[in-house]
Order: C-alpha cells, then structure tokens, then sequence
RNA sequence: GCGCCCGUAGCUCAGCCCGGUAGAGCAGUUGACUUUUAAUCAAUUGGUCGCAGGUUCAAAUCCUGCCGGGCGCACCA
C-alpha cells in the first residue's frame, strides 16, 4: 500500500507534489546527514500573527506531507521566529506605548511585554504564534533567533562569514543606496550600554579572535565578537547564514522577497552552503485588486473567515493557485465551502492516483473524513436569510426536507455550517431588519390570528396552520393575500420577505410564535 | 530599471503544465411546485478564449511579439 502511494507520488500533478519531487532532487534522493529534511517558515514577531503566515505554514505542511508521501524520509518543520530583531516602531494595536517608545531599537527579545503577561514583547508575540499555529493543528518546532544566536548555534556559521566578510558584503553593496553604502556591514553589534541593535560602519575585523570593530556614533569604537548573540546579521545576510547554520532544506516566500531569496542565495553558497529549494507564492489582494496589509486593514483576516467557514474551506483557499495573485474578499468564502464539501465529497469514489490530486487529500494529510454530501453552503445561507432565523432547532427543521435523512449527529460537518451560517444570518441579515407596527386592520388580524392559534395544538401540522393564516387573511379582507403574508413579515419577523409561514410557525413554534404576536399587538419592541 | 501575476459568458472564476467539439457558480429567460412571496427543482439563452504572427492534420492550451489591467523589488524586514 505504501509503495502504491509511493509510485502514485512519484506521477502526482498537483503543486505539492511537484515540490516534493524538486525537494527530493536536491538531497539527492536520501536522508540527509542531519538526518531529517528541513523545512523552513519565517515569523516576524513584531505583529500578530495574519492570514499571510497562515498560508504560509498551510503550504509549507502541503509541500512537507507529500515529501513524506513520497519518499517516506524523516522531516522536521521550524517556525523560526526573528525575536532579535530591532524594535523598529511602535505597533498601532498595543497598551504601553509610551514603553515600547523608550525600547526602540532594543532586540524585540529585550523589549519588555506591553501587555505585561511574557517575560518580553517577542515572547508574548511568539507566543501567540504557537497558540494560533496550535489552533489548527500543525506540526511544526519553534525557533527563537535569540536563542540560537545567544546558545551558539549560529557561531560556527557567523565566524564563517567573518572569514568571507568582503564577499558577502560585495553581494549587498550594489543593491544599496549611496548613503548606505558607505557604512553598510552584514553584522549588527548589540550596543553592550544601552542594549540596542546598532546600525554603524566596521572599521576593522580580526578573523582569529572573531571579532569586529565599530565606529560609534559619538566617534568611539566598540569591538565584540561576532559570536555569542554580541552581534546580529542584517536580514539578507540572516537568512543566508540561517539556512546554512541549520542545514534548511526547503523554504518558501511571497513574491516581494524575490529579490532577497537571490541574494541569500549568493551569500549562502560564498559559505559553501546549498540554498534551500524554493517556492515563491503570489500575493494576496484585496476586493479591489489592491494589495493586502495589517495596516490598511483591508482584506479579510483569519478569524474574519473562520466565524463564517470552517478551517478547511480557508485551507483549500491556500492550496488552488498558490502562484497566482488571488483576490481575498467575503464573497470567496462560500464558494470554497462549496468546493470543498464538494471534493471531500468526490473523494471515496475516486481512484488513488486521483485522490492525490484532490485538494482534500492535502488538507487532511491523505485520510479526509466521510460525510454523504447534503446541501450546499451557498443553500444554507440563502436559507438561513429566508427563515429569519438563529434558531439552530429551527433551521434544522427546514435543513431536514432537503436532506431527509441529516441529523446533527450524522452529519456533524453540516452541523458546523450551520453554526457558520448563523453568524452569517446575525453580522448580515439580522442588522438589516426592520419592524414596524401594525395598521389596524391588520393588528385586528393578528388578534384573531392568535386566537386561532391558541385553541390549536402545538404539534398542528404545517398545512393545517397555511390554512387558518389564510383564513384569517380572507376574514379581515385583504383583497391580495400577499398583503396579509407580507404584514406578517414587516412585523413579526422585520423582513419583507419570509418563509412560509405555516412551516415556520410549526417548526419555531405554536406557542412561541403567539408570543411573538402578543409581544407585537402590544407594542413591544422585538427588533431585540 | 528589474521581476511576478492576470486578460475565457453580463459578473466572479475553472480549463492551459501534458494541443483533440469551450465549462461552473451567480445574473437573465422559461417552466414545475406553493391556497402569498422568497427559497427550491428542472430546462434554457449567452463566449471572435485581449490582439497579431508562428508551430501543427488540429491551438483557449505550445512559441514569439504586441496591447491592456494589477502587483512586487529598488528604504526596512
């Protein structure tokens, strides 16, 4: 069974297998000496964690899946977080500014936690980068930078670069303005007075002693070694050494680090390593076709969609055209809902080398759950809106002549769509309704409708109701009944529009829809 | 300047890698069901596949050039 995956792997079309098959190319078809293959996602802890590093982790454990798959070789994912970066500004969203103000420039490690539950601002945030990492399930180890500079894990590496100090500062220089080239060096020292990450030019380097000389801002001199979390490499130089130092094996990026991952490249095998293979994944944009960003806020964030959909929906979201520039807006979200009920639901008849190319079977590591396929999301909205309803009893009820034979517990998948549903009702439908009260030809209606409903039982049937509301309507002369229907929605419900009400009334209630009515007659509000 | 993505039905997009009678959803139209609507169900209209060349028996698909739309990098990470 396995070695069947194994040869189906080996023709698979879709994406992540694609990269699974250049990754393997690159150890050479074997385990490598470390003993593991390496995969590698980057995080910087100056910010929450966003939809982008969500994506990110969701390929990457894709891409990590499918390798395995494959080749069956051990694999280990990083999330590697840049804790020792500078503090460059103080984020928009946090308590303490005035804190974070007097910080600036401190290793983000250094910075104490404005919300005063870490032990510093890059813990906190770390923090909750495992925590929403852990939220859907991902298998990955976290990486702080600090620790890796300040155990040594980096020295051998940073000495390396020391030795090929020229080098690698050639490969910067030209990308540089004027102004910054003239002082430009890979590492940062960290300012031993004032703890801060120093931007100053070298004056003089001793490869021997591992160790750099600074020209300070005030005309003083500072030499530390290189090693030892003394010093930091600016970021091109950072990533280059990172991928080396740890042996990375597979790294992907968004388009705007194109640039970047070339001249990493370039520094990294100057150190005689072998970049990682890559992937570079498009941005995404927004309604407008505009790019995407925290500050402006616009596009959707994570838990935007995860109070509308399940995790799955965004997933296959990540998975379709990683290398296309997709728009990220609302409107996406049910259709991925739909495609993906509609791919879990294909998947069990299809044949295996299929199955591979099928969504489903990356988003569930190759064993997705089986649920018969009932209604579709895009049903369960309109429905949701048509019975104007929160009542998760009461959708049900209308969800149970579609799929006759549904039940919450049979299918729990549909069940959580309703729940999704349901917010969908309350943050769209819900704030557009509208009560008025009712003229007095149809408060005399409603009077008698509620006798009507009073003498009947509370399990009537639904037609049997259609009839007395029909033959309240006809009472009171209402020439159109379409008026009566309507008065019932404008009033009871806040909506021009409804369900019908003989089948609403039987599955929200006898009793409780005469409530409704009485709390109406009496002129209460019900918009509440 | 360098680089990436997109252009297919009124709208949003799939199909392109690996050439073989152009697809979906929504919108539109018609019908069914309903003792009001909506919803639902069924059927159906709708496309010179951005333009021009090339390769081929055959091009939405491969190649070249152009046009149009958008984004990224060139300050920081």
């Amino acid at each position: 069974m396995m070695d069947t995956i194994r040869n189906l792997a080996e023709d698979a079309r879709s994406w992540p297998f694609e990269e699974a098959r250049k990754l393997l190319s690159r150890v050479n078809s074997q385990t490598p000496e470390k003993g593991y293959v390496l995969f590698e996602t980057g995080y910087g802890p100056s910010g929450l964690p966003h939809i982008g590093t969500f994506g990110e982790v969701v390929r990457t454990t894709m891409v990590r899946q499918s390798f395995t798959a494959l080749t069956g070789i051990p694999s280990r994912l990083f999330a590697f977080s840049d804790d020792m970066d500078g503090l460059r500004s103080v984020p928009d969203n946090v308590p303490n500014k005035k804190m974070l103000e007097k910080n600036i420039g401190k290793p983000l490690s250094a910075v104490p936690d404005p919300f005063e539950t870490h032990e510093s601002f890059a813990s906190h945030n770390n923090q909750r980068l495992r925590e929403f990492l852990d939220t859907f399930g991902f298998e990955y180890e976290f990486q702080s930078a600090t620790e890796c500079y300040k155990e040594g894990r980096f020295d051998a590496t940073l000495l390396h670069i020391l030795k090929n100090l020229e080098a690698v500062t050639q490969v910067i220089l030209p990308t540089l303005g004027p102004d910054r080239r003239s002082s430009y060096c890979p590492f940062l020292p960290i300012c031993p007075k004032t703890g801060t990450v120093l931007q100053v030019p070298a004056i003089a380097h001793d490869v021997d002693a591992g160790t750099l000389a600074f020209r300070l801002d005030d005309g003083g001199t500072l030499e530390v070694p290189v090693t030892g979390g003394h010093c930091k490499l600016q970021w091109k130089a950072d990533w280059a050494m990172r991928w080396k130092a740890l042996d990375v094996d597979y790294e992907m990026s968004g388009k705007d680090l194109i640039d970047s991952v070339r001249l990493s490249s370039r520094i990294c095998k100057i150190l005689g390593g072998r970049p990682p293979a890559g992937f570079t994944y498009e941005l995404f944009l927004d309604e407008n076709g505009e790019k995407i960003s925290k500050s402006r806020g616009n596009g959707l964030t994570v838990d935007e969609w995860l109070r509308y959909a399940p995790q799955e929906s965004l997933q296959l979201y990540m998975f379709n055209s990683p290398r296309k520039a997709k728009r990220l807006y609302f409107d996406v979200i049910p259709r991925h809902v739909d495609d993906y009920l509609k791919f879990l639901n294909d998947f069990s008849e299809e044949s295996s080398e299929k199955q591979l190319e099928n969504p489903t079977w990356h988003i569930h590591d190759g064993e997705p759950p089986k649920e018969d396929g009932h209604i579709t999301f895009g049903l369960l909205l309109n429905l949701v809106s048509a019975c104007n309803t929160d009542d998760k009893a009461v959708l049900w009820g209308f969800i149970s002549r579609y799929a006759a034979d549904a039940t919450a517990e049979t299918a729990p998948i549909l069940d959580n769509l309703v729940e999704y549903a349901i917010h969908y009702y309350q943050d769209f439908v819900r704030p557009e309704k509208v009560y008025r009260a009712p003229s007095d030809k149809e408060r005399g209606a409603l009077e008698d409708l509620a006798a009507k409903l009073q003498e009947i039982e509370e399990r009537t049937d639904a037609s049997e109701i259609q009839n007395q509301i029909y033959k309240v309507g006809k009472d009171h002369g209402f020439e159109n009944l379409r008026d009566w229907f309507k008065a019932l929605y404008e009033t009871l419900l806040g909506r021009e529009q409804g369900p019908r009400m003989g089948s609403f009334i039987a599955l929200y209630g006898v009793n409780e829809t005469l409530e409704l009515i009485k709390r109406v007659l009496a002129g209460e509000d019900i918009s509440s």
